[in-house]
DNA sequence: TGAAAATGAGACACCTAAGTCCCATTATGG
DNA sequence: CCATAATGGGACTTAGGTGTCTCATTTTCA
């Protein structure tokens, strides 16, 4: 699966370029590739020995945040137990995954286009079936479309990780705060006009 | 308040290419000053007497779009009724002005730089009044702060309005889902575990 | 320890968008 | 109808990011 052709060095290497693109893309989509090799902490020269283009970088980049989230996503066992604690982890492994995800959801042109380029993992269980399958069991609300639901899941989770940036969270408290808001929204009492 | 010194025409040209500039950053950030341009169908040159930077036309665009949600929240008048009700109305009003909105809130960093040197119009009731109000009416969530919840307002109207970018929502049903969205969240059943 | 791998720093040319003028043309309004 | 405002298109320069290359240095590993 993962380049055994790769040397441990060059491998760690590319990890901290991938990681470094993913968080300095996340805050400002414009950033320079001197400025992610920066963060990275590596020469601009080294950052052009692994990824030729900044075309080449992003599309890495969004590659491996996919894998990372769809690996937090598999580590929650999104597929097992009831849907809404299952919701639950997945809702804090996202948090946690924060960065890659505020990269992938924050250009809504990233994403787009490469939904169409992507064979999903099919051995693993996706977040729109666990959605379908709480729908299903009547948790989640049958009313609207999975996709839509799963939209909510990761703009919330965003919005959690965002606060978090600017100081209007605490960082341990996103994912409670997220989780809330996903399952009751902001309203308290039962409220039909 | 507004120029009374501007003709008419140049006016009418500076409103489009406003409007143009909300309208083509809220889709792509780094979007040609020509494109901007052709969006607003005038010529670059033009664009240029009217906004001698690049830096100059996003701040000139961001002001302007705050004016405009600000004179939607006021038509919404969130400070009369229900608080509920209002909120409903103020919904509606931010998906109409999604062009803005989209702006406004998809990029992290233009907010913040903004945030600092604006002086909220005091003769405009404000939106974090309106979740104060409805939390002191126990309407809306008191366990949470007014500034998460404007947050997740925003981020809820922003997500309807990309929905319907792509085609996942239609038009017509999207400030229903995000009222519904905002209101009771994605769960059906009051899950206490 | 010695060869190979990996890196960093810098020099360099290239390209695109940005910003500045200029001039001919069109639209506006008294 | 005419003066003037407003516009569009194009030429031009500039600035900054990008991509390529070289060479000296450091690190890794057998």
């Amino acid at each position: 699966m993962t380049d055994t052709r790769e040397s441990g060095t060059r491998s760690r290497t590319r990890r901290a370029i991938l990681a470094a693109a993913a968080s300095v893309l996340a805050r400002d989509r414009g950033a320079t590739l001197a400025a992610i090799a920066s963060a990275a902490q590596i020469g601009r020269s080294t950052l052009h020995r692994y990824f030729s283009d900044r075309q080449d970088l992003v599309n890495a980049a969004v590659v491996d945040s996919f894998r990372v989230v769809e690996q937090s996503t598999a580590e929650a066992a999104i597929d097992q137990g009831p849907p809404l604690e299952a919701m639950r982890r997945l809702i804090a492994a996202l948090v946690d995954a924060g960065d890659r995800l505020a990269f992938l959801f924050g250009d809504p042109r990233v994403l787009e286009e490469f939904t169409d380029c992507f064979e999903p993992d099919l051995s693993v269980p996706t977040t729109v079936g666990l959605i379908e399958r709480g729908q299903a069991e009547g948790v989640f609300d049958p009313g609207v479309s999975a996709e839509w639901i799963q939209q909510v899941l990761w703009a919330l989770t965003y919005t959690g990780w965002e606060a978090a940036e600017k100081g209007l969270l605490p960082r341990h408290g996103v994912a409670a705060a997220v989780t809330r808001a996903f399952e009751s929204g902001m309203v308290v009492s039962p409220a039909h006009s």
